[in-house]
DNA sequence: ACGCTGACTATTA
DNA sequence: CTAATAGCCAGCG
């Protein structure tokens, strides 16, 4: 028929370049030259004291986050795609989960997922508490989704 | 070292 | 709208 799907019809969603493992790179603002260093259950499970210094996936996360202005919201896969890692949101999301324990406070209220739902609001204490503080920013916040989320919508590949 | 899991996302049915 | 499927990457057992 005429009107033919003037979209994609067929697309297997294949991705076979792209993967490359190099050219995902392009952002890091900051450094990410230092991969190793134990990165993560130490600070879930137990936090150390010491020190040392963490330049893990997690810090870069952090570090974002923390970007975030008050007021605003951004996503897992913002962060990730500023990253470089768009495909890899759920290490974001899994980042996040290190926030308590980071060593600098982290709005990870701010941080919602795509459609502006507050799905992290589980990790809370009381999960009310992430809306609470959203609100407290001057987010509005309904049915635990964002408001105007687009609108308040924060790209740190963009903004920053 | 392999397999599972996960605060995600996108596309298809 | 929901459900199912696939791809992603890092950490842990």
């Amino acid at each position: 028929m005429i009107m033919a799907t003037p979209k994609k019809t067929n697309r297997p969603v294949r991705r076979p370049a792209t993967k490359t493992g190099k050219a995902r790179a392009a952002a890091a603002p900051k450094k990410t030259a230092n991969p190793a260093s134990t990165p993560s259950r130490e600070r879930l499970t137990a936090v150390k004291p010491s020190g040392g210094k963490d330049d893990s996936f997690f810090d870069l996360v952090h570090e974002v986050a923390r970007q975030i202005p008050r007021g605003r919201v951004t996503s897992y896969g913002a962060i990730a795609a500023c990253l470089g890692t768009r495909l890899s949101a759920r290490m974001v999301g899994w980042a996040m989960m290190a926030v308590p324990y980071a060593k600098k406070p982290v709005p990870a209220h701010r941080v919602v997922n795509r459609n502006g739902l507050l799905t992290g609001k589980h990790h809370y204490s009381p999960p009310e508490r992430m809306q609470q503080l959203l609100e407290k920013d001057g987010v509005a916040v309904k049915d635990d989704k964002v408001v105007d989320f687009k609108k308040l919508f924060w790209d740190p590949a963009t903004e920053l």
